[in-house]
DNA sequence: AATGAATGAGTGTTCATTCAT
DNA sequence: TATGAATGAACACTCATTCAT
């Protein structure tokens, strides 16, 4: 592994772990392995690696979205995939997806308008699995926004709490998300196994 | 409104909007009109300014669910109204319960013991309330433990992005976030309206 | 003498000796007797100090040449008055005075702008006398402006070197570069005894 | 023109804008096209460099101060040549000239002996031609040493604000400094378009 | 009750310099 | 000849906290 990709790395863990105010350059560079100096050379300043994390996990994951919804017709196997995925991401990579989650507040004015705007248009498209399935009766639901919202941070949680070394395995975890989503949004709950399914081949394609 | 409560609420602002380690102690004082010296009249340490604020808030929170629980013996009630009542304390104190949520790893490991009990004791309510009703047939889920964090972590993301300015008041709010809950429990949602109710008494009762 | 004043006086000692970008700030500190920490009670960046400095040293440095010239009808009386008082302060302050002639680079636009505007002035009332004393055919030089800048370039050098500990004495020192100056411009010169009462008047009165 | 010579440049331009302690070796490896590493192939420390500019600079002005005096009888022309030389060096150089006038103080002891001892040497010849034309009559002044600090201040700042994008000349220049220094010695002041005749003669052979 | 003054330890970042390649 | 990589020390500045008044 590079010296690059260390760096990478203890940000990573360390953002995740104490917050990007919590986390100094020193421990930083201890976890790197390398001085606090030499960490310098690797990046920018703080917050550029910051930015560098969060725009690379974003990237990916509107990736991974548009590729698990393009040329899908149906609105539920198309919100099923992106559950799927969504809490595929986050089970995988819980340190980088929580900095996302968790960090935007300690981006810079300019750094933050560009991250938020990853994620709009990421959740832009759950907005319109979501729309798709109400025009088309497969969804009945209330208050569509609302329960966007629920979802997403229902999936997101997931970075927060799961284990690899618990009981359950990603793609029951996957599937049991994709399950409770449909219910939430009033369909049937059997397009799941092939929801995973999708996520799987699209989590291999794009990490 | 006196001088403790002005620091309280400055600081609970703050810790909600900047982190906890984002926020400096000068920041605080002024937020709170103040000097940083008189701070030291109204708090002990800033951490110990931090356990306050998550133990008032999460000892509210456990006080009201047993309220919201005791002597309910309708497993989709009890459930529906912890939903109801945990939405409407985030949404109408966001900043106390983002402060709660997020800032665990900011303790010390004395205090977040403390604090992790707490939320234990709150979320074994929530447990309950979900065996009991699979005990009971009530409910129809793969995963509770899953599910239970799946529910907690949905209904506490409210408080990340609700607006008392945006077109849904607190109650329609709360009476979809239980419904939203029964259906993912596979459980008919007609104790919705009741559990809001129960939830808007206890919370006049304890905040 | 006070806090603040020992800070001010450290930094023109320090800034006058080593240059501003050469005076760290822990040295500054410490020749204050107090830690670097505490410095930022009584400034606010290092800048700002050297702001301040300048300032206070333009500021009395045109106050008093106003002083001198106001009112003055003859212009080899007035040019005089100017050399006598800039060379007064120079040798009195040579620390303050060097600080304002050698750091101008190391200031910011802004504050740059400033002080530039401020000197600018202070020349003006030199460029006035020169000027009227041609006019009136007192003063016979062939290039005013490169006269002028020669004149202060002259003048100001004398806090490079001059030590009170030296055979001159401050009036003596003054009158013989009015001399020089009036036998730069091409008059006779016998107006230094008076320029030099007013100079000293001033100083007592400014400083 | 050599990396060496690019080095050189660089630094001369950058030492007399930003002063040396305001000068980052980065900036300077930039400035001359090649790394920071690099740079240590053409140079010891910073400091080296400094010293070797400013050894370079006096040593051409010792020379050519020597070339302009030597053999020269009559005192006011010996003295109107090295006024001339060195308004002529200080306008057409003024970097150089600049670092060796204000970069003094950031020099080691050793160092500074060295540099101290040449400047020591060139100001000595404009001393010799002071007591000689005052031994001769033909000089009157009252200070001389005094004078002769004034002479070299007021020269030495043409450095500090002549642009050869100005209407002056740098013979006209030259000329002017000239007949102002005889004024300022109590002489007639016609021997000016012969000395700067011969500084150009000297310029053209040193430089 | 309130705060100006004070500070040791720490912040993120840059410094001049070295060295293996 | 040239440079990426490296670093200990220093940079200007802020931190949370204390204390005399």
């Amino acid at each position: 592994m590079s010296t690059e990709e260390r760096v990478r790395h203890a940000a990573v863990r360390l953002f995740a772990e104490k917050g990007f105010h919590g986390t100094g350059i020193r421990e930083l560079a201890q976890e790197a392995g390398i001085s606090s100096a030499s960490l310098y050379h690797y990046m920018g300043t703080k917050e550029d690696l910051l930015v560098a994390i969060m725009r690379e996990c974003l990237d990916r994951l509107l990736r991974g979205a548009r590729q698990a919804v393009d040329g899908v017709a149906d609105p539920r196997r198309r919100l099923a995939s992106l559950v799927s995925l969504h809490v595929l991401v986050h089970a995988r990579q819980p340190a980088e997806t929580r900095v996302v989650d968790n960090e935007v507040p300690a981006l810079s004015e300019s750094a933050r308008k560009e991250v938020v705007g990853l994620r709009d248009q990421y959740e832009q498209l759950w907005a319109d699995a979501i729309d798709d399935g109400l025009r088309h009766r497969v969804f009945t639901v209330a208050e569509p926004t609302v329960t966007r919202l629920a979802l997403l941070e229902m999936c997101s949680g997931v970075a927060r709490w799961y284990s690899p070394r618990g009981p359950l395995d990603l793609d029951r975890l996957a599937g049991h998300y994709a399950c409770l989503a449909l219910r939430m949004l009033g369909s049937a709950d059997d397009e799941c196994p092939q929801a995973v399914e999708t996520a799987r081949m699209v989590v291999s394609r794009v990490w």
